[in-house]
DNA sequence: GCGCATAATGTAAACGTTTACATCACACAC
DNA sequence: GTGTGTGATGTAAACGTTTACATTATGCGC
């Protein structure tokens, strides 16, 4: 069971048993290969909490995300848990659940777990907390947050990137009134996502009308709530983007239930591109975020800080970019003067 | 940063500053609450790893799914992980991948990791494998395996129960040829949940027509593909059951791709009640099984198994039931004739 | 004032590893 | 034969807790 008895049917030191299962180095051939086969006769697996208790390492990743049920995040973990376990890791997936609250626990489980890094993939985010982790040295990566500093990397999305290519697209459609539904204007991804829009806006010289933007809360009931707000205007956007696919979802739904139709009279463009939105009626035009390389790159990132030769962090970047399906079309009142150039 | 310290700056013993942290028992309120003073102040946090070291207790569950990107297992996760988290206990995630292979490294890990107890929620099971924690007293929860024995609880889910109130509907509604959709025939819950339908046939002393059975994936494009033969069949069945959501989903797509209608064409009844399901063209009828829930109560099965006066493990009943939604209707060739009997 | 139960606290061993350092055997140069 | 470098192995301390046991202080009955 414990290195000792190893140790003793192999007739060597534990420390012997130690440099084997570790290393290896300059122990003979010989000796590895008996105490490999006691090892196996004898099922021995070394006990993680004593190993990381005297080697200060612990081989655990902390990954915080909001909400394990938000089909954002699924994909997310499986990329990072992926490429983790290959390296050996083991990962410890904590929910703030939307909540500051939670996300203390959060950090308190990972300082107590000691772990050797932590992906915060949410935005809740709290300036002390993060001082707590900091000054452990324990490595950070955060998502969409502006600042590399020691041991401190962050993955920024390139929201403006999809939503240009949006927006290109609809107004190459002859789509002049575009309406945007965000997220709960608490959350910074919503808020960023938000302002990426209303940026691109003005690229395109379209007027920006707050009437337009109505706010959702990420999940398919506040995209609902919020079309049905939107279709209630007298001059009714021709398309719409959302912050995420499950608003696009719910204002496919309103829009269903009034009677009108996508894309004919509406065009919709969700945000995130999960798996599901190729199965709406009709399948979802939406920007792809890459989730699983999301994650992947979390990890890539932490796992530069922790054996890079700098402990500097750094700034990564995640593209993205339209899907066209079927959610889109022209404007049902297009004129024919063409799109208007880009600034 | 250690216990030491704490005890050091309070003038007392490590062993006092341990008890408060845990007990509090016969140590004087005045020593407690100046400890919890330095304690707070040192920002201290107790070491995991020592502490599951010495106390062989390490207030790690773990809990062993399939794959985090089927819809199915977020809800289950969260529900573990909420109620588990309540009680301090950490929630080490591990995914097979449905590979047999991983199993054994999913199992090693939670060895290594002195997991106190093991949610097993995936149907890929091994002989030997469970033996390995058994033999090492590690309690563990099953889904829908038979048996309970010391240290292993079983939870069942009561496919039977959803399935004939679908098939009782369906029958109301006067549908004679129910086709059947299952999932991958190498999966233990797909073969459940499809001789639970077989056996449902014969209660209603409808054929068991072999060709009306089709095999899927689970996945969204085996249930278009299965869909599809069942379409091709010169007599295809007026109402489709699937083996789960996902499939129902794939299901929908392949009709509406041939332009038939649900439900006036063909019903369709999925099979978990996915969030998603709401929102398909037309809201997808479907059997609910209540994944958060189920969560909830693989930690409960675990806790008891940990805390409970008898090592002797028990069955756990989840019941399922038809949720009625639009994609179920009256057979396009019912006659007047009514419905068949139960037997 | 004495003895004793009880409450509060301290001492030190133990948990299972890793690792710096010590030891040993051996080969090789001189 | 002696010294010295090297490769293989052993010894023992350390990691940060918990906990059985020991010790000390406190109060109470008589």
């Amino acid at each position: 069971m414990s290195i000792k008895q190893v140790a003793k049917e192999a007739k060597v030191s534990t420390a012997t048993v130690s440099r084997i299962i570790n290393d290896s180095s300059s122990v003979s051939p010989a000796t590895a290969s008996r105490v490999w086969r006691v090892i196996r006769k004898q099922n021995y697996y070394p006990n993680t909490h004593a190993r990381t208790l005297v080697s200060g390492r612990s081989r655990i990743l902390g990954l915080i995300i909001s909400d394990i049920s938000n089909p954002f995040f699924p994909d997310v973990v499986k990329g990072f848990e992926d490429v983790a376990l290959q390296n050996d890791y083991e990962v410890i997936l904590t929910s703030t659940n939307y909540d500051a609250r939670r996300m203390a626990s959060c950090v308190r489980r990972m300082v107590e777990n000691k772990a050797a890094g932590v992906a915060i993939m949410t935005s809740e985010m709290n300036r002390e907390l993060i001082g707590d982790l900091a000054r452990r040295g324990i490595p950070i990566v955060f998502l969409d947050v502006g600042k590399a500093r020691n041991r401190m990397s962050n993955i920024c999305v390139d929201y403006a990137q999809g939503i240009r290519e949006a927006v290109d697209h609809l107004c190459a459609l002859g789509h002049r009134r575009i309406g945007f539904i965000s997220g709960p204007m608490n959350l910074k991804s919503a808020r960023t996502r938000r302002s990426a829009f209303l940026h691109c806006l003005n690229e395109y010289h379209l007027a920006e009308d707050s009437g337009l933007i109505a706010e959702g809360n990420h999940k398919i009931d506040g995209g609902e709530v919020a079309m049905y707000r939107l279709l209630k205007l007298k001059k009714r956007p021709t398309a719409v983007l959302t912050s995420n696919d499950l608003t696009a979802f719910g204002a496919l739904r309103a829009i269903h239930h009034v009677k009108l139709r996508v894309p004919d009279d509406i065009s919709i463009v969700g945000f995130d591109d999960i798996e599901l939105g190729q199965f709406t009626q009709p399948p979802l035009t939406t920007v792809r975020l890459p989730r699983v390389e999301l994650g992947r790159m979390a990890y890539d990132a932490l796992s530069r800080l922790l054996h890079g030769s700098s402990k500097r962090g750094s700034v990564y970047r995640i593209e993205t970019h339209l899907v066209v399906r079927s959610s889109t079309s022209t404007a049902p009142d297009a004129h024919s003067s063409g799109r208007p150039a880009r600034s």
